[in-house]
This record gives C-alpha cells, structure tokens and sequence, in this order.
DNA sequence: CGATGAGTTGACGTTTGTCAAGGCCGGTGG
DNA sequence: CCACCGGCCTTGACAAACGTCAACTCATCG
C-alpha cells in the first residue's frame, strides 16, 4: 500500500471487494449500512464526519470527527437505540463494509487491517485528549484544544493554508464537540478575535494568528500533540 | 484458552514469555514498565488501576480504571511527559508485556491478540460513555453513570454481593473520574443517601438502594451498558 | 493521645447555561 | 430586482451549577 494515501486504501479495499461502491452524503445524513450487520467500518475518503453519541433526553456529544482518510468502527448493536451515530457534516465521500471483507490471507488485507488497527489506536488517543479537556477545563481550554486538534488533522491532509482553514461546523455542533453551549462558543470565539488570538471569516473560515497563545490556553504542546492524534502515514 | 478467566490469560501469557514474572504496586504507585519501550501492555491480574492523563498544570484526569482481567495499551511516546500514566488504586497484581510478546504464530497467541484487541473496543466504548457525560451532564448524572459502570464491572468479576460492593477511590479520585471536584462528589453521594438512593458504610462500601433511579438519573439502560461496556468472555 | 488524611458542611464567587431579542446572510418566489 | 423567510451568529440579562476556601468532624495509626 504504497504511500498509503486516502486514494490507496480506497483501491486496496475495492479490489479486495469488487462489488464495493463508494457513497455520498450530504450534511446532516446519518451514515448507516445498507444491510443487517452488528458494526461495519467506515473509510471516509472526503468529508468531515461527525461521530456522535447521545443520551435518551435528546443531549449529543460528538465524540470524534473524521477526515480524509479516516477510519472508524460504527458498532451498531442491534439495538433500536444505537451507541453511536455517523453524522456527515459538509458533503462526504465514503466507502462502508464489514469486517469479514477485509479478513482475507492477501498482504494487502493484513496491511489494511494493521492499518486500521493502528487508526483505532490514534482515534483513542483522540478521544483521551478531548476527555481530559472535558473533564476538568475551561470553555477557553475546551475551544482552543478544538482548534489546534482541526488545525492539526486538516494540515495533515494539506487542507491548510498556513494557519488559515475552514471548519464546516455550526457553533451548536462546535458545542457539540466541547461539551458548551452554542451560545459560549460564541461568546469565547468573539472573545479570542477581540484579543487577537484568531480571525474568523465568513461561516466556516478561520485562521489562527496567535498559535502559542492558542496552545498555552489548550495546554497543549504542539508537536506531542501531531504525535499522538495523527497517524503517521509513512510508517 | 478455556473459559478466559483471568488465571487462563495469565497463564497463556506466561507461558508463552517464561520470563515473564508477576508484578505489584501499592496504592499511589505508578505502573511503568522495566525497559526502554515505546508502550507497554497491561494485565491486571487483580485489583484496581486508574489509567490517566494530565495537564501541565497537574490537572488530571482518569480515563478509564482497569480491574480484574483487564487490558490496557500504555503508550509511553519517548517523551519525558507521558500521554498516559497507570496508577494503582489499591494493591495490585499486573503483568507488564511488549507486542513482540504476544506476536507469535501459536494459536494460543493468536487468541490472545484477538481477545486483546475486543478488549480495547470495549475500553473506547467505556471512554465514550464517560465523554458524554463529562460533556453535556450535570454532577448527578456522571456520579450516577460512575457508580453503575463500576458495579457492572465489579459484577462481571463477581466482586458484588447484591447490590454491595467496594470502590476503593477516594472522593477527590471520583472527582479525576468524573470532572467534579472532591466537594461536589461529596455533596452530591450525601443528596442520593438522603433520598435513599445509595447507602454508603466506612470509607469505600457501597449499597446501591434504587437501582431503578440510579440507572433514570445517569440515563442508562443498564442491560444496554452490560453489553456496551463489559467484555463478553464467553464469546 | 496527638497526628494525619479523608469526609462533611457552609459561605461565597465565578463560570456557564438559558432565555430572549436583534442582526446578517443566503435562498426562494413573485 | 425585491420582499420575505429561515437558519445562524451575536449580545445582553439573569439564574443555576459548580469550584474554592475554610472550618470542623471522624477514623485510623503511631
């Protein structure tokens, strides 16, 4: 799997699997499998997705988001009430399918499946650095960790442009992901422009003018940070 | 590897590791591995360890607590501050191993891995329960979800009698667990005895009188979360 | 019997959520 | 082209939840 970028995993995993079509979804679809299975996986090949869980009084939590390239195991239960939920947040490419498709003896399927593996290893470590904001931590803390952590991801698929990128999230589902109301993030997002932190542009635009200043607020160190929550695809 | 109670996998794993030796810590200590390794397995043979994660500014957080028969992947980085450490909460038996350990092509090694490898599903799902209510959640509604995640754990290695059992955390470590401060911990496991909720007898006893509104509070189904978060050995 | 560490309770301040009103922008239909 | 509408952002006022500080109690251990 040479390279290893979005474009070869999505070829390994087709020719694995021939009859496998990629699919679309438009903001807001939830993602689901066209079939009768306990958990499928999802290879995002372009789109931001949300990966969600709620509680019964309505409260939703995104646990993590997905990008280019990334992978995650949806477990659906079979329960009527799922764990968890696949949400696409601006218009998504993916591919679904099932764990027996790559449990083939070819190189390519013990590639992808290592592979994978080692996704799911980093999406832990994801969610382990979101829970320690969560946790203890300030709405400022919570929104700056947010930042770096999108800033980060969308530079590691050159979605960036210097610290100049865009996030194709409402602050109701910013808030989501913060575990703040819409109405803080606002409030702190404002707050952050009016000191020179950052600069918003238009819905979605943003740009980080301050990064140490982000990261001290975060209390993150920048490249420990890149290290742990992104794959390093070369390896 | 009959069964899989935790002798079966202490066994299986010594047996493939002849060096392999048994390990303990006492409360307070942390639990690192001999060795100049990038990460480290766990299992804990017996007892209670608290896998966490810290600020600069100490702040910590406990992202997941491992008892009887559990795994956990601690990934040390190379840094001098780690992304994990793992504390033991009371006296512990652990032991202590690398991948290369476990990476061989007998069957028994091979069962390993995979047993292994549900058992960090299982954490994700556990530390994404925990992240929806350290995100959107009021302090009953996380000690509730605290209590019943270690009374179905404790359940599942049959250290319950009824609806008794210990937790042998400090409140201020309850606090780590569920974002609240040691005060707020207490004041709210004093508001559930009052209304006859739980029964709570010398430093670490617990009686859980109202599981039915336990359960309401923390917004749980309690069959729904067995099968979520706890390890099906039987599988 | 003192010392230490944990649990308990009250008073108070801060952070954050909620409610409500207004502004901006993009889309849609006349 | 314009009027209207709906969704989202923005800002203020207020209330509730929670953290902090501090004092006191209780249990355990020497």
């Amino acid at each position: 799997m040479p390279g290893k970028t979005v474009h070869d995993k999505q070829r390994v995993l087709m020719e694995l699997n021939p009859d496998l079509r990629e699919q679309r979804a438009k903001p807001g679809d939830t993602i689901v499998y066209e079939g009768d299975v306990a958990s499928f996986f999802l290879l995002v090949v372009e789109g931001w997705v949300a990966l969600t869980k709620s509680l019964e009084d309505g409260e939703t939590q995104i646990v993590d988001v997905l990008m280019d390239g990334d992978f995650a195991l949806i477990t659906a239960n079979g329960a009527t009430l799922l764990p968890y939920s696949a949400e696409a947040l601006d218009e998504v490419r993916y591919v679904a399918f099932t764990q027996e498709m790559i449990n083939g003896p070819q190189p390519e399927a013990a590639a992808l499946r290592s592979h994978l593996a080692a996704n799911i290893a980093v999406t832990q470590s994801r969610t382990a650095e979101l829970l320690l904001r969560l946790g203890h931590g300030t709405a400022e803390q919570r929104v700056c960790y947010a930042l770096l952590e999108l800033f980060l991801r969308l530079e590691a698929v050159g979605k960036t442009q210097e610290a100049n990128f865009s996030i194709p999230m409402t602050q109701k589902q910013l808030g989501m992901f913060t575990g703040l109301s819409n109405v803080h993030i606002c409030r702190t997002l404002r707050r952050f422009a009016r000191n020179g932190l950052v600069r918003t542009r238009g819905r979605t635009k943003v740009e980080i003018i301050d990064l140490e200043a982000i990261c001290r607020i975060a209390g993150v160190d920048l490249e420990m940070l890149r290290s742990e929550i992104i794959l390093d695809e070369s390896a």
